[in-house]
DNA sequence: GAATTCACCTACCTTGAGGTAAGTATGCCC
DNA sequence: GGGCATACTTACCTCAAGGTAGGTGAATTC
């Protein structure tokens, strides 16, 4: 099996979209979209700790990117509706194959009270 | 479809995952270590620019989280044998999820030439 | 028309991830 | 026992991601 052990370079597909996607919060907007065509404010309050400065800077990021797009104020509203691309809408495996690892993890942790150090060194409040 | 929107607090499971995996190196070593049981010099090769210290110090962490084990000399030969656990195997489908998405997104923006400077911010050499 | 809300932008600062370069401990070979 | 390889460790530094705090301009409300 070690047949197919490839060499890792910055072309590596697994490099690309890293570096597309790292990130607190690339994944997370790009799921609350997926949720629905969503304005900032929603976005706010769906993550309430994200800095404002970062939620701004991000979804402009993604829109350069490709993975959303902003649609202007449809004549009267207030402006701002974002949605995904059909781009975008392919993160969306890549976050459900994380929420599943994130389930997994906190239940073998939960299994398994010897690792708690190695757990609490991620714990949060 | 708005109706399963949710708070993304830090107890999402998606956080947990991302916080566990998030880094330039963490999941590209778990990938490597799944083509075979792989020593700390085979993964310094298969993983060219990547630093010592940072190599040693994720090996390192990924032990402590669960994700991968370091089995010391089967008696004779030079330690350090690293393999997945049934943990560290449940992260694949996310490396798997990322390289299908740096497929898509390498395609696309192969097509479309007129988005080719916010491609350029993440080019490398 | 004053006040408020929404969707940002700007300047400044802190922290930590990651890099560089050197050193150490252990075993192996001859 | 001197040299070499493997598997790290340590001290130091840099840079960028992310946070804080306070703006701005346009529309909407009263």
């Amino acid at each position: 099996m070690p047949a197919s052990r490839l060499l890792i370079t910055p072309r590596c597909p697994v490099r690309t979209a890293l570096e597309l996607l790292s990130g607190k919060w690339r994944l997370l907007l790009l799921q609350q979209v997926a949720t629905g065509a969503a304005r900032y404010g929603e976005l706010r309050q769906s993550l309430p700790d994200i800095s404002e400065k970062v939620l701004a800077h991000e979804l402009k990021f993604l829109v350069d990117a490709g993975l959303l797009t902003r649609q202007d104020a449809p004549e009267g509203l207030v402006r701002s509706l974002y949605a995904l691309t059909a781009l975008g809408e392919q993160t969306q495996p890549v976050t459900q194959a994380l929420a599943r690892f994130g389930l997994a993890y906190n239940a073998e942790v939960a299994l398994e009270p010897s690792r708690e150090r190695a757990a609490d060194a991620n714990a949060r409040p």
